[in-house]
DNA sequence: AAAACGGGGGC
DNA sequence: GCCCCAGTTTT
């Protein structure tokens, strides 16, 4: 039987060394919800460093939505280039300051239903904004969460959306904080897609399923 | 359920 | 050159 509770404290104290990179990004750069928002969305399929360099740049001009709403789609397209998936991004973005002011009144919205109205936004970036700026407790399964739980055992699941569920029953609460940011660390140096490196791996007695054939689920 | 979307960085 | 990146939207 898994003991989530020791796997939790032994990532965390890991976890000095790791980063936790979107967390680490939006944090030093502000505490604005509408910011955190924008960055998060950029930030999908898409390195930290690239996100960084284009989220700095866009925010020497962008503070509201309503100097989002000054540019066209086309302007958003070049300034967000760098990021992987652009003209998508700029879709969404450039949609997204008419939603917040029909739907929101401006405001950044705080729940998970809400977040998910927003475009460009899903369940995974709607958690993850949800952590991030409003500090409530979330569970947002990436790729890494999703095949970290499967390949520990912790769940047998087939879509992330049924890992979350899992994970909000199994997962006591006061863990959902940090525990993304732990388990993505983790599966960036450790538990990685391919070729884990089950020799170091810091858990490596708490994990049920060594040597255990994953390409079902990392497909 | 599957396909489409994507440039950038690491090795 | 090949692989991967804290996914979302459209078919």
């Amino acid at each position: 039987m898994i003991n989530i509770a020791k796997v939790y404290d032994v990532l965390a104290k890991e976890f000095e060394k790791y980063s936790a990179p979107v967390v680490d990004l939006v944090e030093a750069q502000t505490k604005d919800p509408f910011k955190i928002l924008l960055a998060t969305i950029l930030s999908a399929r898409t390195k930290d460093t690239t996100t960084s360099e284009v989220v700095n740049a866009m925010f020497e001009y962008i503070h509201t939505p309503e100097d989002l709403a000054k540019y066209t789609r086309e302007e958003i397209e070049e300034m967000i280039y760098p990021v992987g998936f652009f003209r998508n991004k700029a879709k969404s973005l450039h949609k997204l300051p008419e939603v917040l002011k029909n739907k929101f009144n401006d405001r950044v919205p705080e729940e998970i239903d809400e977040l998910l109205e927003l475009p460009g936004v899903g369940r995974k970036t709607a958690n993850l904004v949800r952590t991030i700026a409003f500090r409530k407790p979330a569970i947002c399964v990436d790729v890494h969460v999703h095949r970290i739980s499967n390949r520990l055992g912790y769940v047998q699941t087939k879509t992330p959306l049924e890992t979350e569920m899992k994970l909000r029953e199994i997962l006591p609460e006061k863990y959902w904080l940090n525990y993304n940011s732990y388990l993505v660390a983790f599966g960036q140096n450790h538990c990685t897609p391919r070729n884990p490196k089950c020799s170091t791996c810091p858990i490596y007695d708490q994990c049920e399923r060594v040597g255990v054939e994953t390409k079902w689920i990392d497909k």
